[in-house]
DNA sequence: CGCTGCATTGAAGGCGGTCAAACTGCGTGG
DNA sequence: CCACGCAGTTTGACCGCCTTCAATGCAGCG
């Protein structure tokens, strides 16, 4: 059930068979969440850290003048929330984009991993580092590159990350959210967003329809997004 | 000599003095950096982290054309790589904005923490995922903060980090960047970030003269900037 | 069959980009 | 001591990307 995890560490490092153990034996407490369904508030102290077993959730902000900004899309494999649990306090919430599959940690559990599983500590450490890393690759999109090539970046990205876990057939992957909620990612109107991925099908970069994304033409994509893997911090890109 | 670490630790937790000694113990082969010099390289795997111990430096990564994003600031205080511990490659580079005094922590003597501290393992993995929390705050300023707003945001931002490591007189600090420099931040031209910084001018909400930066109306700044500061974790604001 | 939510396209306006020129402060050398 | 040069800052002009407003298209569903 935790398998998707266990991938994305594998991807990373390698994860002896305790410490997958381990790792099965503190997610516990299994749960579904409807679209739309916050899955953590803001202002909360959560008492356990939430993996997303399936499905996809997005970290988010609100201004005061009612606007959203999309700081991070998560998958299958990804630990949401694991950063409150050195953190304590949630800074923003977290939405489920789609119907969304999850299981709990508790932080006291998590705890006694690192004061028992060094190296597990070690490996949940580098997750939440590596949500680090793509937080920066996001800040350079949002700076410095166009709308156009920001799409492209992310779904660049969102396709390498859903392969790892086993969630693409050949080149696409189910992605059900709506031009408003992308919108959200990059920032910008829906209007434009919409024109920016007209640009993309107009390419025949990658289509998305009813609710999936087909990416025909990855080299293509790669160019137009200067897409460098290495960020992701899997085995066969960087090391 | 480690005593900026100390101070932002200990503005979000309590440390004990066997904490401190060990982490004054771990730091070692102190370094200057002068202006303009790389501190960390992209794609380097060094065996050290380093602890900012005065001076500014800055992570970014920059694009095929030349352009550069920002991606962090840093000040005393800061461990600039410490996520290099758990990620091994460096994904972007790391320069000195101004001269810098810097102390280094061989990894080797980081994994020993993690065998034997597992409160101190969270502490410093929790400084990797402040720094986590303040790259999505900066994905919401891009985003969806006026350029205005986004400068307002980042200077009380640095004032209430630079507060807590004791580098501020009053209302003010040294800010010796060059506006080309900083325009790297929000990912804007140097000619719009002048424009922007007059605005906060006018307002007479800040100055920036002779490579110091005086917050005169920190109310205004706070309202323009829609600045909440909980994001930082320190203990007098979120808890 | 019409309603509703979502996607698409067009039009007009403003923010931010580039290009270009002038200004300032400071260090250096005549 | 002054003139010059250089690095950095400021301002103006013009243009293009992205915004908002508005209308239309389209599919699913009661």
């Amino acid at each position: 059930m935790i398998e998707p995890l266990i991938l994305n560490l594998q991807a990373r490092d390698s994860v002896s068979a305790r410490e997958a153990e381990v790792l099965r034996s503190m997610i516990v407490r299994e749960h579904r969440f409807v679209v739309g369904e916050d899955m953590v508030t803001e202002g909360s102290r959560p008492s356990y850290s939430t993996l997303l077993l399936d499905g996809i959730a997005a970290r988010y902000k609100v201004l005061e003048d009612g606007r959203r900004q999309i700081t991070a899309l998560h998958v299958a494999g990804d630990f949401v929330d694991l950063h409150a649990f050195p953190l304590k306090t949630m800074d923003h919430s977290i939405v489920a984009l789609s119907a969304c599959h999850v299981g709990f940690a508790d932080h006291g559990d998590l705890k006694r991993v690192t004061e028992t599983e060094p190296h597990l500590t070690r490996l949940l450490w580098l997750l939440t580092v590596i949500d680090g890393a793509i937080h920066r690759e996001w800040i350079v999109a949002m700076g410095r590159r166009s709308k156009k090539s920001h799409m492209a970046h992310l779904f660049c990205e969102l396709l390498m990350r859903l392969q790892v876990v086993g969630k693409t057939n050949n080149n696409s992957f189910s992605f059900p959210l709506t031009q408003a909620e992308l919108a959200d990612v990059p920032g910008i109107s829906l209007v434009h967003l919409s024109k920016t991925l007209r640009l993309l099908r107009d390419e025949k970069a990658l289509d998305w329809v009813s609710r999936t994304v087909t990416i025909h033409d990855w080299r293509e994509l790669v160019r137009l997004a200067e897409f460098e893997p290495n960020y992701l911090n899997y085995y066969t890109e960087s090391r």
